[in-house]
DNA sequence: TAGATTGTTAATCGATTAACAATC
DNA sequence: TAGATTGTTAATCGATTAACAATC
Protein backbone atom coordinates (compact mmCIF):
# COMPACT_ATOMS: atom_id res chain seq x y z
CA UNK A 1 0.00 0.00 0.00
CA UNK A 2 1.26 3.68 -0.45
CA UNK A 3 1.55 6.15 1.84
CA UNK A 4 -1.80 7.77 0.65
CA UNK A 5 -3.59 4.80 1.10
CA UNK A 6 -4.68 3.88 -2.23
CA UNK A 7 -3.92 0.18 -2.95
CA UNK A 8 -1.70 -0.86 -5.93
CA UNK A 9 -2.79 -1.98 -9.00
CA UNK A 10 -1.01 -5.44 -8.84
CA UNK A 11 -2.60 -5.92 -5.39
CA UNK A 12 -6.37 -5.23 -7.05
CA UNK A 13 -5.85 -7.47 -10.15
CA UNK A 14 -5.16 -10.49 -7.37
CA UNK A 15 -8.30 -10.17 -5.80
CA UNK A 16 -10.66 -11.99 -7.78
CA UNK A 17 -7.83 -14.87 -8.00
CA UNK A 18 -8.41 -14.88 -4.04
CA UNK A 19 -11.70 -14.60 -4.13
CA UNK A 20 -12.09 -17.50 -6.81
CA UNK A 21 -10.21 -19.86 -4.80
CA UNK A 22 -11.44 -19.37 -1.42
CA UNK A 23 -15.07 -19.78 -3.12
CA UNK A 24 -13.39 -22.89 -3.71
CA UNK A 25 -12.54 -23.72 -0.24
CA UNK A 26 -15.40 -22.85 1.17
CA UNK A 27 -17.70 -25.52 -0.95
CA UNK A 28 -15.03 -28.08 0.14
CA UNK A 29 -16.39 -27.11 3.74
CA UNK A 30 -12.54 -25.98 4.37
CA UNK A 31 -13.16 -23.61 7.42
CA UNK A 32 -9.54 -22.14 7.89
CA UNK A 33 -6.41 -22.03 6.09
CA UNK A 34 -3.18 -20.49 6.79
CA UNK A 35 -1.27 -18.33 4.35
CA UNK A 36 1.20 -21.11 3.97
CA UNK A 37 -1.37 -23.63 2.99
CA UNK A 38 -3.11 -20.88 0.38
CA UNK A 39 0.60 -20.00 -1.18
CA UNK A 40 0.48 -23.85 -1.89
CA UNK A 41 -2.78 -24.14 -3.66
CA UNK A 42 -2.29 -20.70 -5.33
CA UNK A 43 1.49 -20.77 -6.21
CA UNK A 44 2.49 -18.05 -4.76
CA UNK A 45 4.74 -16.66 -1.65
CA UNK A 46 2.72 -16.73 1.69
CA UNK A 47 4.45 -13.25 2.54
CA UNK A 48 3.16 -11.95 -0.63
CA UNK A 49 -0.94 -13.22 0.47
CA UNK A 50 -0.08 -11.81 4.12
CA UNK A 51 1.17 -8.56 2.63
CA UNK A 52 -1.99 -7.98 -0.20
CA UNK A 53 -4.47 -8.94 3.05
CA UNK A 54 -2.89 -6.68 4.76
CA UNK A 55 -3.61 -3.56 2.40
CA UNK A 56 -7.14 -3.55 3.82
CA UNK A 57 -6.45 -5.04 7.32
CA UNK A 58 -6.36 -7.96 9.46
CA UNK A 59 -8.08 -10.48 8.46
CA UNK A 60 -6.08 -13.35 9.96
CA UNK A 61 -5.55 -14.77 13.71
CA UNK A 62 -2.08 -15.26 14.82
CA UNK A 63 -1.32 -18.71 15.42
CA UNK A 64 -4.74 -19.68 13.61
CA UNK A 65 -5.14 -18.51 10.00
CA UNK A 66 -7.95 -17.20 8.32
CA UNK A 67 -11.58 -17.78 8.45
CA UNK A 68 -11.88 -19.33 4.67
CA UNK A 69 -15.49 -18.03 4.58
CA UNK A 70 -15.26 -14.91 6.75
CA UNK A 71 -12.19 -13.37 4.53
CA UNK A 72 -14.06 -14.67 1.58
CA UNK A 73 -16.76 -12.16 2.56
CA UNK A 74 -14.31 -9.36 3.34
CA UNK A 75 -12.45 -9.89 -0.60
CA UNK A 76 -16.06 -9.83 -1.97
CA UNK A 77 -17.31 -6.60 0.28
CA UNK A 78 -13.75 -4.97 -1.15
CA UNK A 79 -14.57 -5.56 -4.98
CA UNK A 80 -18.01 -4.98 -4.65
CA UNK A 81 -20.05 -7.93 -5.27
CA UNK A 82 -23.15 -7.31 -3.00
CA UNK A 83 -23.44 -4.29 -5.71
CA UNK A 84 -25.82 -4.20 -8.41
CA UNK A 85 -24.54 -1.62 -10.65
CA UNK A 86 -26.98 -1.43 -13.95
CA UNK A 87 -25.04 -2.82 -16.90
CA UNK A 88 -26.01 -2.28 -20.92
CA UNK A 89 -24.25 -4.54 -23.75
CA UNK A 90 -23.61 -2.54 -26.73
CA UNK A 91 -23.03 -4.93 -29.85
CA UNK A 92 -24.97 -8.17 -29.87
CA UNK A 93 -22.54 -9.87 -32.44
CA UNK A 94 -20.98 -13.21 -31.78
CA UNK A 95 -18.97 -12.18 -28.88
CA UNK A 96 -21.50 -9.62 -27.24
CA UNK A 97 -23.88 -12.62 -27.04
CA UNK A 98 -21.50 -14.98 -25.91
CA UNK A 99 -20.72 -12.59 -23.11
CA UNK A 100 -23.93 -11.74 -22.69
CA UNK A 101 -25.17 -15.28 -21.46
CA UNK A 102 -21.97 -16.74 -20.66
CA UNK A 103 -21.30 -14.50 -17.28
CA UNK A 104 -22.62 -14.35 -14.83
CA UNK A 105 -22.53 -10.37 -14.08
CA UNK A 106 -24.93 -10.74 -11.10
CA UNK A 107 -21.96 -12.62 -8.86
CA UNK A 108 -20.04 -9.80 -9.89
CA UNK A 109 -21.62 -6.82 -8.51
CA UNK A 110 -23.43 -5.66 -11.62
CA UNK A 111 -27.08 -6.67 -13.68
CA UNK A 112 -26.93 -6.74 -16.89
CA UNK A 113 -30.46 -4.88 -18.20
CA UNK A 114 -30.29 -3.86 -21.92
CA UNK A 115 -28.11 -5.13 -24.89
CA UNK A 116 -28.35 -2.83 -28.22
CA UNK A 117 -27.22 -3.26 -31.52
CA UNK A 118 -26.70 -1.16 -34.71
CA UNK A 119 -27.87 -3.75 -36.86
CA UNK A 120 -31.75 -3.29 -37.01
CA UNK A 121 -31.98 -6.99 -38.41
CA UNK A 122 -31.27 -8.26 -34.85
CA UNK A 123 -34.13 -5.80 -32.84
CA UNK A 124 -36.76 -7.78 -31.33
CA UNK A 125 -33.87 -11.22 -31.21
CA UNK A 126 -33.71 -11.85 -27.64
CA UNK A 127 -30.39 -13.00 -26.00
CA UNK A 128 -31.04 -15.02 -22.69
CA UNK A 129 -34.34 -12.93 -21.28
CA UNK A 130 -33.53 -9.72 -22.82
CA UNK A 131 -34.29 -8.27 -26.07
CA UNK A 132 -31.57 -6.64 -28.50
CA UNK A 133 -32.77 -3.08 -28.77
CA UNK A 134 -31.79 -0.65 -31.75
CA UNK A 135 -28.92 1.90 -30.77
CA UNK A 136 -30.95 4.78 -31.06
CA UNK A 137 -32.81 4.06 -27.98
CA UNK A 138 -29.88 4.05 -25.72
CA UNK A 139 -29.75 7.43 -25.37
CA UNK A 140 -33.54 7.17 -23.91
CA UNK A 141 -32.66 4.16 -21.35
CA UNK A 142 -29.42 5.86 -19.74
CA UNK A 143 -31.61 8.77 -19.43
CA UNK A 144 -34.39 6.49 -17.54
CA UNK A 145 -32.35 4.35 -16.19
CA UNK A 146 -29.03 5.35 -15.15
CA UNK A 147 -27.00 2.83 -15.65
CA UNK A 148 -23.29 2.90 -14.81
CA UNK A 149 -21.58 0.30 -16.42
CA UNK A 150 -21.14 -0.63 -20.58
CA UNK A 151 -19.93 -3.62 -22.20
CA UNK A 152 -18.38 -2.39 -25.41
CA UNK A 153 -18.41 -5.14 -27.95
CA UNK A 154 -18.59 -3.17 -30.89
CA UNK A 155 -15.88 -2.41 -33.90
CA UNK A 156 -12.84 -0.32 -33.48
CA UNK A 157 -13.96 2.16 -35.69
CA UNK A 158 -16.94 2.58 -33.57
CA UNK A 159 -15.40 2.50 -30.10
CA UNK A 160 -14.19 5.92 -29.01
CA UNK A 161 -17.46 7.99 -30.38
CA UNK A 162 -19.98 5.50 -28.59
CA UNK A 163 -17.82 5.82 -25.54
CA UNK A 164 -17.91 8.95 -25.58
CA UNK A 165 -21.48 9.62 -25.68
CA UNK A 166 -21.71 7.26 -22.84
CA UNK A 167 -19.71 9.22 -20.41
CA UNK A 168 -22.23 11.75 -21.33
CA UNK A 169 -24.91 9.60 -20.30
CA UNK A 170 -23.19 8.86 -16.78
CA UNK A 171 -21.80 5.53 -17.97
CA UNK A 172 -18.53 5.51 -15.07
CA UNK A 173 -17.39 1.99 -16.00
CA UNK A 174 -16.38 0.43 -19.24
CA UNK A 175 -15.78 -3.19 -20.09
CA UNK A 176 -14.08 -3.16 -23.63
CA UNK A 177 -13.89 -5.64 -25.93
CA UNK A 178 -13.45 -4.28 -29.01
CA UNK A 179 -9.78 -4.20 -31.14
CA UNK A 180 -9.07 -1.04 -29.65
CA UNK A 181 -7.32 0.50 -26.69
CA UNK A 182 -9.80 2.56 -24.70
CA UNK A 183 -9.02 5.41 -22.65
CA UNK A 184 -11.01 8.17 -21.47
CA UNK A 185 -9.95 11.95 -20.43
CA UNK A 186 -12.48 12.41 -18.38
CA UNK A 187 -11.63 11.83 -14.92
CA UNK A 188 -13.61 9.37 -12.36
CA UNK A 189 -14.11 7.09 -15.52
CA UNK A 190 -13.09 2.87 -14.91
CA UNK A 191 -11.80 0.92 -17.82
CA UNK A 192 -11.00 -2.28 -17.98
CA UNK A 193 -9.66 -3.74 -21.98
CA UNK A 194 -10.15 -6.87 -23.05
CA UNK A 195 -7.64 -7.91 -25.97
CA UNK A 196 -8.51 -10.98 -26.84
CA UNK A 197 -6.14 -11.18 -30.00
CA UNK A 198 -3.48 -9.92 -27.65
CA UNK A 199 -3.74 -12.57 -25.55
CA UNK A 200 -4.03 -15.14 -28.14
CA UNK A 201 -0.33 -13.25 -29.71
CA UNK A 202 1.35 -13.15 -26.10
CA UNK A 203 0.32 -17.58 -26.51
CA UNK A 204 2.00 -17.83 -29.99
CA UNK A 205 4.61 -15.97 -28.51
CA UNK A 206 5.33 -18.98 -26.07
CA UNK A 207 4.57 -21.59 -28.82
CA UNK A 208 6.83 -19.89 -30.82
CA UNK A 209 9.62 -20.04 -28.18
CA UNK A 210 9.53 -23.16 -26.93
CA UNK A 211 13.06 -25.35 -26.48
CA UNK A 212 12.91 -28.49 -28.75
CA UNK B 1 16.64 -8.29 -20.88
CA UNK B 2 18.05 -10.93 -17.81
CA UNK B 3 21.86 -12.25 -18.27
CA UNK B 4 20.48 -15.46 -19.14
CA UNK B 5 19.32 -13.50 -22.47
CA UNK B 6 15.56 -14.59 -21.44
CA UNK B 7 13.25 -11.79 -21.88
CA UNK B 8 11.03 -10.85 -18.96
CA UNK B 9 6.79 -11.57 -19.07
CA UNK B 10 6.36 -7.51 -18.62
CA UNK B 11 8.37 -7.22 -21.73
CA UNK B 12 6.77 -10.22 -23.90
CA UNK B 13 3.00 -8.97 -22.86
CA UNK B 14 3.89 -5.50 -24.29
CA UNK B 15 4.44 -6.93 -27.89
CA UNK B 16 1.04 -7.41 -28.91
CA UNK B 17 0.16 -3.93 -28.31
CA UNK B 18 3.11 -2.34 -29.99
CA UNK B 19 2.79 -4.59 -32.81
CA UNK B 20 -0.84 -3.79 -33.02
CA UNK B 21 -0.30 0.33 -33.22
CA UNK B 22 2.35 -0.10 -35.95
CA UNK B 23 -0.08 -1.97 -37.67
CA UNK B 24 -2.57 0.66 -37.07
CA UNK B 25 0.33 3.38 -38.28
CA UNK B 26 1.34 1.39 -41.28
CA UNK B 27 -2.25 2.00 -42.36
CA UNK B 28 -1.90 5.43 -41.88
CA UNK B 29 1.24 5.73 -44.34
CA UNK B 30 3.49 6.35 -41.51
CA UNK B 31 6.84 6.08 -42.33
CA UNK B 32 8.80 6.57 -39.64
CA UNK B 33 8.26 7.25 -36.16
CA UNK B 34 10.39 8.29 -32.89
CA UNK B 35 10.47 6.29 -29.64
CA UNK B 36 8.91 9.86 -28.36
CA UNK B 37 5.93 10.00 -30.76
CA UNK B 38 5.23 6.24 -30.67
CA UNK B 39 5.47 7.08 -26.80
CA UNK B 40 2.56 9.51 -26.85
CA UNK B 41 0.49 7.21 -29.28
CA UNK B 42 0.58 4.64 -26.66
CA UNK B 43 0.94 6.60 -23.23
CA UNK B 44 4.10 5.30 -21.78
CA UNK B 45 7.41 6.79 -21.59
CA UNK B 46 10.10 6.80 -25.01
CA UNK B 47 12.95 5.28 -22.47
CA UNK B 48 10.55 2.16 -22.03
CA UNK B 49 10.17 1.63 -25.49
CA UNK B 50 13.33 2.06 -26.47
CA UNK B 51 14.20 -0.69 -23.68
CA UNK B 52 11.91 -2.94 -24.69
CA UNK B 53 12.91 -3.22 -28.14
CA UNK B 54 16.30 -3.46 -27.25
CA UNK B 55 15.54 -6.50 -25.57
CA UNK B 56 15.43 -8.06 -29.29
CA UNK B 57 18.18 -5.75 -31.19
CA UNK B 58 18.72 -2.77 -32.32
CA UNK B 59 15.75 -2.37 -34.76
CA UNK B 60 16.05 1.79 -34.60
CA UNK B 61 18.38 4.27 -36.20
CA UNK B 62 19.99 7.37 -34.30
CA UNK B 63 18.78 10.78 -35.67
CA UNK B 64 16.06 8.94 -37.44
CA UNK B 65 13.77 6.98 -35.10
CA UNK B 66 12.37 3.51 -36.24
CA UNK B 67 11.36 2.62 -39.55
CA UNK B 68 7.49 1.44 -39.07
CA UNK B 69 6.85 -1.34 -41.39
CA UNK B 70 9.80 -2.89 -40.64
CA UNK B 71 9.72 -2.72 -37.29
CA UNK B 72 6.27 -3.88 -37.68
CA UNK B 73 7.84 -7.10 -39.49
CA UNK B 74 10.39 -7.80 -37.03
CA UNK B 75 8.29 -7.82 -33.81
CA UNK B 76 5.85 -9.97 -35.65
CA UNK B 77 8.28 -12.51 -36.54
CA UNK B 78 9.63 -12.64 -32.75
CA UNK B 79 5.69 -12.94 -31.94
CA UNK B 80 5.80 -15.72 -34.80
CA UNK B 81 2.46 -14.35 -36.60
CA UNK B 82 4.09 -16.40 -39.81
CA UNK B 83 3.25 -19.33 -37.88
CA UNK B 84 0.93 -21.80 -38.91
CA UNK B 85 0.59 -23.58 -35.48
CA UNK B 86 -2.34 -26.20 -36.18
CA UNK B 87 -4.98 -25.57 -33.40
CA UNK B 88 -8.00 -27.03 -32.04
CA UNK B 89 -10.77 -25.92 -30.54
CA UNK B 90 -12.77 -28.03 -27.47
CA UNK B 91 -16.31 -26.31 -26.07
CA UNK B 92 -18.83 -24.92 -28.81
CA UNK B 93 -21.47 -23.62 -26.38
CA UNK B 94 -21.52 -20.14 -26.97
CA UNK B 95 -18.12 -18.45 -25.76
CA UNK B 96 -16.88 -21.38 -27.87
CA UNK B 97 -18.63 -20.39 -31.22
CA UNK B 98 -18.00 -16.68 -30.56
CA UNK B 99 -13.76 -17.21 -30.52
CA UNK B 100 -13.98 -20.21 -33.32
CA UNK B 101 -16.11 -17.52 -35.58
CA UNK B 102 -14.62 -14.01 -33.82
CA UNK B 103 -10.65 -13.96 -33.41
CA UNK B 104 -8.43 -14.20 -36.57
CA UNK B 105 -6.61 -17.20 -35.78
CA UNK B 106 -4.45 -17.26 -38.83
CA UNK B 107 -3.03 -13.79 -38.43
CA UNK B 108 -1.86 -14.82 -34.75
CA UNK B 109 0.07 -17.52 -36.35
CA UNK B 110 -2.65 -20.54 -35.52
CA UNK B 111 -4.73 -22.10 -37.95
CA UNK B 112 -8.04 -23.36 -35.99
CA UNK B 113 -8.42 -26.92 -37.98
CA UNK B 114 -11.57 -28.46 -35.74
CA UNK B 115 -13.86 -28.04 -33.07
CA UNK B 116 -14.80 -30.14 -30.23
CA UNK B 117 -17.58 -30.87 -28.14
CA UNK B 118 -19.18 -33.28 -26.04
CA UNK B 119 -22.58 -33.13 -26.52
CA UNK B 120 -23.59 -35.06 -29.73
CA UNK B 121 -26.69 -32.73 -30.25
CA UNK B 122 -24.36 -30.09 -31.88
CA UNK B 123 -22.33 -33.07 -33.45
CA UNK B 124 -22.44 -31.61 -37.74
CA UNK B 125 -23.43 -27.92 -37.00
CA UNK B 126 -21.10 -25.57 -38.13
CA UNK B 127 -19.38 -22.76 -36.92
CA UNK B 128 -17.85 -20.26 -39.44
CA UNK B 129 -16.53 -23.52 -42.13
CA UNK B 130 -15.53 -25.98 -39.40
CA UNK B 131 -17.88 -28.94 -38.54
CA UNK B 132 -18.17 -29.14 -34.88
CA UNK B 133 -17.29 -33.16 -33.77
CA UNK B 134 -17.38 -35.04 -30.89
CA UNK B 135 -15.09 -35.27 -28.64
CA UNK B 136 -14.29 -38.79 -28.56
CA UNK B 137 -12.79 -38.35 -32.06
CA UNK B 138 -9.76 -35.62 -30.72
CA UNK B 139 -7.94 -38.62 -30.40
CA UNK B 140 -7.89 -39.89 -34.04
CA UNK B 141 -7.79 -36.06 -34.83
CA UNK B 142 -4.51 -35.24 -33.15
CA UNK B 143 -2.34 -38.49 -33.82
CA UNK B 144 -3.33 -37.58 -37.60
CA UNK B 145 -2.91 -33.88 -37.98
CA UNK B 146 -0.69 -33.07 -34.25
CA UNK B 147 -1.85 -29.72 -33.70
CA UNK B 148 0.00 -28.06 -30.97
CA UNK B 149 -2.47 -25.22 -29.80
CA UNK B 150 -5.59 -26.11 -27.84
CA UNK B 151 -8.36 -23.63 -27.31
CA UNK B 152 -10.66 -24.90 -24.16
CA UNK B 153 -13.83 -22.86 -24.13
CA UNK B 154 -15.12 -25.71 -20.95
CA UNK B 155 -16.50 -26.04 -17.97
CA UNK B 156 -13.72 -26.08 -14.98
CA UNK B 157 -14.53 -29.89 -13.76
CA UNK B 158 -13.68 -30.98 -17.25
CA UNK B 159 -10.38 -28.66 -17.90
CA UNK B 160 -7.28 -30.18 -15.81
CA UNK B 161 -8.41 -33.85 -17.33
CA UNK B 162 -9.12 -32.94 -20.92
CA UNK B 163 -5.70 -30.56 -20.50
CA UNK B 164 -3.50 -33.78 -19.33
CA UNK B 165 -5.26 -35.77 -22.00
CA UNK B 166 -4.08 -33.05 -24.46
CA UNK B 167 -0.53 -32.86 -23.40
CA UNK B 168 -0.50 -36.64 -24.20
CA UNK B 169 -1.24 -35.90 -27.39
CA UNK B 170 0.90 -33.59 -28.27
CA UNK B 171 -0.11 -30.02 -27.70
CA UNK B 172 1.83 -27.84 -26.33
CA UNK B 173 0.13 -24.83 -25.85
CA UNK B 174 -3.22 -24.00 -24.07
CA UNK B 175 -5.25 -21.25 -24.89
CA UNK B 176 -7.71 -21.36 -21.41
CA UNK B 177 -11.38 -19.54 -21.28
CA UNK B 178 -12.51 -22.08 -18.50
CA UNK B 179 -13.20 -20.76 -14.92
CA UNK B 180 -10.08 -22.59 -13.75
CA UNK B 181 -6.55 -21.87 -13.17
CA UNK B 182 -4.44 -24.16 -15.57
CA UNK B 183 -1.25 -25.10 -15.13
CA UNK B 184 0.55 -27.66 -16.37
CA UNK B 185 3.27 -29.89 -14.70
CA UNK B 186 5.19 -31.08 -17.52
CA UNK B 187 8.20 -28.83 -18.61
CA UNK B 188 7.82 -27.39 -22.47
CA UNK B 189 3.81 -26.08 -22.21
CA UNK B 190 2.73 -22.92 -22.63
CA UNK B 191 -1.01 -21.59 -21.24
CA UNK B 192 -2.59 -18.70 -21.12
CA UNK B 193 -5.06 -18.30 -19.01
CA UNK B 194 -7.90 -15.79 -19.88
CA UNK B 195 -10.45 -15.01 -16.92
CA UNK B 196 -13.32 -13.26 -17.92
CA UNK B 197 -15.01 -12.92 -14.55
CA UNK B 198 -11.54 -11.77 -12.67
CA UNK B 199 -11.68 -8.75 -14.90
CA UNK B 200 -15.19 -7.97 -14.64
CA UNK B 201 -14.43 -8.14 -11.23
CA UNK B 202 -11.66 -6.08 -11.35
CA UNK B 203 -14.02 -3.72 -12.88
CA UNK B 204 -16.62 -3.72 -10.66
CA UNK B 205 -13.78 -2.82 -7.68
CA UNK B 206 -12.95 0.08 -10.02
CA UNK B 207 -16.80 1.12 -10.16
CA UNK B 208 -16.64 0.86 -6.70
CA UNK B 209 -14.20 2.64 -5.74
CA UNK B 210 -14.69 5.78 -7.70
CA UNK B 211 -14.78 8.81 -5.68
CA UNK B 212 -18.10 10.16 -5.23
C1' DT C 1 28.33 19.86 -40.03
C1' DA C 2 24.45 20.38 -36.63
C1' DG C 3 20.33 18.31 -34.95
C1' DA C 4 17.91 14.46 -33.73
C1' DT C 5 17.29 10.28 -31.67
C1' DT C 6 18.88 5.88 -30.64
C1' DG C 7 21.25 2.27 -27.64
C1' DT C 8 22.80 1.65 -23.19
C1' DT C 9 24.30 2.54 -18.58
C1' DA C 10 23.08 4.35 -14.13
C1' DA C 11 19.49 5.90 -10.80
C1' DT C 12 15.03 5.41 -9.05
C1' DC C 13 11.05 3.38 -7.91
C1' DG C 14 7.89 -0.18 -6.66
C1' DA C 15 6.85 -4.87 -5.87
C1' DT C 16 8.15 -9.17 -3.91
C1' DT C 17 10.38 -11.89 -0.53
C1' DA C 18 12.52 -12.76 3.90
C1' DA C 19 12.70 -12.29 8.70
C1' DC C 20 10.94 -11.93 13.13
C1' DA C 21 8.57 -9.86 17.04
C1' DA C 22 3.76 -9.83 18.44
C1' DT C 23 0.08 -12.60 19.79
C1' DC C 24 -3.52 -15.94 19.47
C1' DT D 1 2.46 -22.59 28.51
C1' DA D 2 4.36 -23.97 23.85
C1' DG D 3 3.48 -23.95 19.03
C1' DA D 4 1.75 -21.82 15.19
C1' DT D 5 1.03 -18.19 12.30
C1' DT D 6 -0.01 -13.58 11.63
C1' DG D 7 1.14 -8.50 10.87
C1' DT D 8 4.82 -5.68 9.77
C1' DT D 9 9.41 -4.03 9.06
C1' DA D 10 13.62 -4.61 6.53
C1' DA D 11 16.18 -6.60 2.54
C1' DT D 12 16.13 -7.94 -2.10
C1' DC D 13 14.90 -8.07 -6.54
C1' DG D 14 13.21 -6.52 -10.90
C1' DA D 15 11.11 -3.11 -13.69
C1' DT D 16 10.78 1.56 -15.04
C1' DT D 17 12.69 5.99 -15.81
C1' DA D 18 16.41 9.27 -16.51
C1' DA D 19 20.57 10.61 -18.54
C1' DC D 20 23.88 10.87 -21.96
C1' DA D 21 27.48 9.32 -25.07
C1' DA D 22 27.36 7.24 -29.64
C1' DT D 23 26.06 7.94 -34.22
C1' DC D 24 23.08 8.49 -38.09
Amino acid sequence: MSKDGSISASVIKRLPRYYRFLGELENKKVERISSRELSELMKLTASQIRQDLNCFGGFGQQGYGYHVSELRKEIGKILGVDKRFRTILIGAGNLGKAIASHINFESRGCVLEAIFDANPKLTGETVGDLPIRPTDEIERFCLERKPVVAVLCIPKAATQEIADKLVELGIKAFWNFSHYDLSIDHDNIVVENVHLGDSLLTLTYGANNLTE
